[in-house]
DNA sequence: TAGATTGTTAATCGATTAACAATC
DNA sequence: TAGATTGTTAATCGATTAACAATC
């Protein structure tokens, strides 16, 4: 129940680390913990946890702190973990079959129910439970599944197209792993792009510059 | 050739978006280009663009813009894809080995040299033309090849041990997949945590929050 | 020269941190 | 009640944007 005012992109990307420490916490079986504690674990600071976590309402209770599990299971529903997702992977590579196989997309709102690809290679191949299919039966596909989430781990010159297609059959959200800054102009069109070179290159460009 | 005076992290993380494009222009055959003109392309403010770029030095030219080869160049040495740093892979399941053949490591100035596993199927197996090792011959080869880099592909568990296995063995920079925060408190380490299922759970809450 | 575009300084904006009254 | 800790307002800090003189 959000308390309407945008919630800044910082503040969302800080959720799922949150998300993940209550977790941790739960397991250990921690009851209770205050800002100034869970900022020691997190390495932030108790103001910001406070300012962060009121975006969404007040969860703590003064003179307590914060109750673990109800806490994480506020967040979770803030993410959206409790509903699911349909979701379609598009490419099934070394790089596709390996985040269909090691991601658990349930746990994240998620379900994966389709795989596609080009590479007659590929196709029919088993991954993650799914038989990994044509690109050419994606539109019967998603005309009958409607998916909501797109996963996609193609060539860059694929990208653009591909998702522009995706987007006419419904898919709202696209997670991007090729080497494209996909960029969807419409409105209500999530875009992550993850760049994995880029990744590498900012640890490269730290370990040479290592101090100084 | 820094113009000394710390460079913000916020500027490191668009360096690697700057060689793309970059990159990406001098195979389109463009010579030249204004910060305006690459603002447009690339979604960003041309003051933000100059204000990046002078961090590190003047390269452009009053009247005429930036020459895309000679700016590239200069980036490239910036980031560091002219040295070569040896670097090794631990955990060779679905991910580690994706990451092994999927990224381009000599492009962005490191060198596969290594893969260790401590699973015995797996161990033995050739991904992107290694042997995959034991984790018990991981000291005498870095006490052999002396790696600068580790890529971590390893349950959560073991993350912070292996970590600090490998820094006593002189590895500088951890690129971390594992679901775990890697910290290295000691000075002179860098540590790039890759959260995939953060970045898949950002997209989730994006999703469910759309238009509000 | 005139036009274009940089490098750089100043202004604005947003995010983080600090402070503290409210309250469990 | 007294002590702890929140929720929230105010202060600070840093990053982005705008402006403009320098200059190719």
């Amino acid at each position: 129940m959000p308390k309407t005012g945008e919630v800044s992109a910082s503040v969302i990307k800080r959720l799922p680390r949150y998300y993940r420490f209550l977790g941790e916490l739960m397991k250990q079986g921690v009851e209770r913990i205050s800002s100034r504690e869970l900022a020691l674990r997190m390495k932030l600071t108790a103001s910001q946890i406070r300012q962060d976590l009121n975006c969404f309402g007040g969860f703590g209770q003064q003179g307590y702190g914060y109750h673990v599990e109800g806490l994480h299971e506020q967040i979770g529903r803030i993410l959206g973990v409790d509903k699911t997702l349909d979701t379609i992977l598009i490419g099934a590579g070394n790089l596709g079959r390996a985040i269909a196989s090691h991601i658990n997309f349930e746990s994240r709102g998620c379900r994966l129910t389709g795989i596609f690809d080009t590479n007659e290679r590929i196709i029919g191949l088993k991954v993650a439970g799914l038989t990994v299919m044509h690109n050419d039966d994606l539109e019967a596909f998603c005309k009958e599944h409607k998916p909501g989430m797109a996963v996609l781990c193609i060539p860059k010159a694929n990208t653009q197209k591909v998702a522009e297609q995706l987007v006419k059959l419904g898919v709202k959200a696209f997670w991007n792993f090729s080497h494209y800054d996909l960029s969807i102009d419409y409105e209500d069109i999530a875009v992550e792009n993850v760049h994995l070179g880029d990744s590498l290159l900012t640890l490269t460009y730290r370990v040479n510059h290592m101090g100084e």
